[in-house]
DNA sequence: ACGCATCGGCTAATGCTATTAGCCTGGCAG
DNA sequence: CTGCCAGGCTAATAGCATTAGCCGATGCGT
């Protein structure tokens, strides 16, 4: 190895600050050479392109998620399980919006696997609940959806009026929980 | 007037039928020119500019979505008026997954009208449930999380397994109405 | 009918981006 | 000591947005 500085996972990091700093729009491959002290052709020695960077980029925001997802759930059961999970996962993308949009991609192979860990948490968090096979299946993409559009929204500005989003998310998470009741006796 | 064919309007057009045909990634200047068979700069005169258009599009899309939302609600009440601006929403999300795509933006002071309209709408649509001030905004909150994430994840391929869809829905459904009987109770 | 402003097209030019090709070098393996 | 190659480089191409400045036709006022 001539200079080690450089690799796949430290390229990663630089876009990874970039994208905190400057939003997702701003990552690019000559942004992420002149962080790195490089020309930019010199990134091709380490990703594949611009597609692939981005698609890293996801995986290791997922990944983050997915630890924050499972820390939360940790030690807990039902409701309160839930209830932490949920919290979790808004704080994260509130404290990193642009990461939290970064993550958002079509799926690619390589957002495979971390993607089912993901799943598989949440999964895990709804066992209280007594939900069986399809059911559970259902009731899992319903807390992606209530979860992602929240952080979504939150993390586009998109909730303007001044009323307390803390209480809002409260609320998300009543509701969720409340549904979860109506999913067994279906 | 010169060549009466080309309008803001018509290069909106222009543009909806490349995102829908091509993705939100292949609306670029030169692609719309091309349709319009007039060369790249010419569309300044009817554009400022690619981030004008695309929140002109953004624009467009939310109108259509408006128009679906409001004939959803219109003569109904209660649950049934929210199950069907429900399903009204994500079925349009599903009709037009690129053009439901292109409409999220990071909010634009072109948008905000419309925007507020869509609030408006959904406001109408929850008052069956007796909620007052802000405990109305946290609901509208809510419904919009649930709508737009499980929307955003349909129409990105996000839901990969077998299990029906429209179940999966129904289910979310349930849950919102449940949510916001205890929203009521606060 | 005529002149003229303006609208809406054009070409040329700039600058940023991704991406490919092909070169060069220093350090490690043998 | 020698040769390989990982990992840097420069040069070149091509697609994109955007600006500047030109020019013809249209339609209005006179």
């Amino acid at each position: 190895m001539a200079r080690a500085a450089l690799s796949p996972d430290a390229v990663v990091d630089l876009a990874l600050r970039i994208v905190d700093e400057e939003g997702p729009d701003a990552l690019t491959l000559s942004a992420v050479a002149a962080r790195a002290g490089v020309a930019t052709p010199s990134l091709y020695k380490h990703v594949r392109n611009l597609a692939e960077l981005r698609a890293l980029v996801s995986v290791r925001v997922m990944g983050e998620l997915t630890e924050i997802a499972s820390e939360a759930a940790l030690g807990r059961s039902g409701d309160e399980a839930l209830r932490a999970l949920m919290d979790g996962w808004r704080s994260y993308a509130a404290r990193h919006p642009h990461r939290y949009s970064a993550m958002i991609q079509a799926p690619r192979p390589e957002t495979a696997d971390v993607g089912d860990r993901l799943v598989g948490i949440m999964l895990a968090a709804l066992r209280a609940y007594g939900l069986e096979g399809s059911a559970a299946i259902h009731a899992v993409r319903c807390l992606r959806a209530a979860m992602h559009g929240f952080a979504v929204l939150e993390a586009a500005g998109a909730f303007r009026l001044a009323e307390d989003l803390d209480e809002s998310h409260a609320l998300l998470a009543r509701m969720v929980i409340a549904g979860l009741r109506t999913a067994r006796e279906h």
